[in-house]
DNA sequence: CTGAAAGCGCTTACAG
DNA sequence: CTGAAAGCGCTTACAG
């Protein structure tokens, strides 16, 4: 099944069935709907290799993923983001190509991406500074839209949410509610909300004329277990609080104090980052910085679509989706009070 | 950047860089090597489109993952599976497609994978009976490798483990652990695993000469709050063990112990299923059956591909892969009992 | 072992 | 508005 023979079956050269698929106006009415009702009853659909081949586009896009840190994939993060990606990419008829970077074949992969012809933009979350896919795809000029910021390359399109503002909201709550040894569980520092949530917790403490200890951050890794740990290393310090870079280290992290015999938040206060639907279930539930990471996959794909279709602005475009503050019982708010 | 500059700068024809890139075995050793360091030099890689276009094959695989409730695509099963299938593609030199089966575009994304040409062979993890996917998929010929069974369909490819033998196993732990009035938590009982785990509960309890009471099983989602709710309606039957067909709703149903004032294992055993990563650090730790999700992935990939190169047998390959009753605490055997 | 040539199934100037 | 034809970049019989 192909080309010549809908045309056949509506009585038009290839040409303008190939016209009526791609919606080019300069079809008379009539044989556009003839042409249509044939496509509809051959359920046809144009070779997609042939297609890009001639047209240079594929409809379909890449979205990378960073698998370093092989647990990380685990985080419920990804899942969410892949999810908001596929919704829009069903949504915009566009397809997806997914890749998880495993270091091994990094440079198999950046071939692939770049070279091969397949994809007509990508989607990267990488999270690391000075990523080379980053600088190949630069350099290829291949359209692309990162979620989460990029620092080193300024002229970067991407979504990200204000994870320095926000933290430093989360540690301000804190500090509101008479906590003052604030202690922080972070992700890997060379991850850059890693370290944006920790600047903003360290802005917050300095705002409020508050020393910054190095000792009362634990860098961590994203995993529940990794919190655990990092939180028994915390409460040698004795904390009265602790903001955890996201709330499957909370979660760890709640054990530990748990386990040390202390409440939550009686003695330690705690907030974590994400608002993962498991948050809410937690004993007590947990305080959480609230980021829409399904709507960060489902807006990238849009911005980059729109940059293909020419749609968007020249300029590099960074969008900031809001956060929200969502207090529960882990800071030892009462309950409306925030 | 194409065949021609390659074969130009290596003095030989096109036809010959082709075969040198396709490992044809007909080329002299000395061309080989000459063109191989041209094609190493410029880093070329070659036009996916047209390569499939002219070939027929594409060297990409699709993988389809249901979403139908949503939420269940945020469980770590998922994650972990795609680890395993692009983990398997990158060894393999295959790249992977991704679909989530969205029930709104379930039609558009079939007429993709059947008819866009652009995929050699597909990965599903369907889990539902008579899913139309799978009779689309095998009227059209496409080959393809489930990750669990499909009864329905008795001819087909697939990675599973025994979620029967493997739930009865868990059971008939807790049977010689003295448990007697054993409820379960269980997945949508019309995703077949679900309904495997309740028969192997089942078939545990009527092989000890126990009755099998509809009000001891509640039908859940997979998820933790489900698994909490669903316990506390079963705390109204005063279980003295639960069998929970996921770590998640394990999770969620020792929540639920916790806040009725019961303790684990004392009041209220507890067995979970995939061993997740956080399944160990929970309070107490989770006795659990261990599945190989990410081997399931690599597995199914790996035996797709030997189907694609005629390297697998012509007769339909069902593989099981084996499962481990870990025991930790929640189930109350003493360390090292089993 | 190697090359010239046909062909894979589309899109898109170009001419009308 | 429509069709004939060239071309996208490969692979693969075919002939030698």
């Amino acid at each position: 099944m192909n080309l010549v023979t809908i045309a056949r079956l509506s009585g038009v050269s290839r040409s303008t069935v190939s016209r009526v698929i791609n919606n080019s106006p300069n079809v008379r009415p009539e044989v556009r709907e003839r042409v249509l009702k044939v496509l509809r009853e051959t359920n046809f659909q144009p070779n997609v290799a042939a297609r890009s081949l001639a047209a240079g586009s594929t409809h379909i896009l890449g979205l990378v993923i960073p698998t370093g840190v092989s647990h990380l994939f685990i985080d419920p993060y990804f899942p969410l983001l892949i999810q908001g990606v596929s919704a829009a990419c069903n949504a915009k008829d566009y397809t997806i190509m997914l890749w998880l970077d495993e270091p091994e074949y990094e440079r198999r992969m950046i071939r692939q991406i770049l070279h091969s012809g397949l994809i007509d933009g990508v989607v990267i979350s990488s999270f690391q500074a000075n990523d080379p896919l980053v600088a190949a795809l630069l350099e290829r000029k291949l359209p692309f839209v990162a979620v989460g910021r990029l620092p080193e390359y300024p002229g970067v399109w991407f979504i990200d949410v204000d994870n320095i503002g926000s933290a430093r909201q989360a540690v301000e709550h804190l500090l509101r509610l008479g906590r003052r040894r604030i202690a922080t569980i972070t992700g890997p520092l060379t991850m850059i909300p890693s370290a944006d949530r920790q600047r903003g917790y360290r802005d917050a403490l300095e705002a409020a004329g508050l020393a910054f200890l190095p000792e009362w951050t634990v860098e961590s890794d994203y995993t529940q277990q990794g919190g655990y740990l990092a939180m028994q290393k915390l409460l040698a310090h004795r904390p009265d609080a602790v903001f955890a870079g996201s709330d499957a280290m909370a979660q760890g992290a709640a054990l530990a104090i748990d386990e040390a015999g202390l409440s939550i938040p009686g003695d330690v206060a705690l907030v974590g980052f994400d608002d993962m639907p498991f948050a809410a279930h937690m004993q007590p539930p947990l305080t959480t910085v609230r980021q829409p990471i399904e709507r960060m996959g489902w807006s990238a794909v849009e911005l980059l679509v729109d940059r293909l279709n020419g749609a968007a602005s020249d300029q590099p475009q960074q969008i900031i989706l809001p956060t929200e503050l969502v207090v529960r019982e882990s800071c030892g708010a009462a309950a409306g009070e925030t």
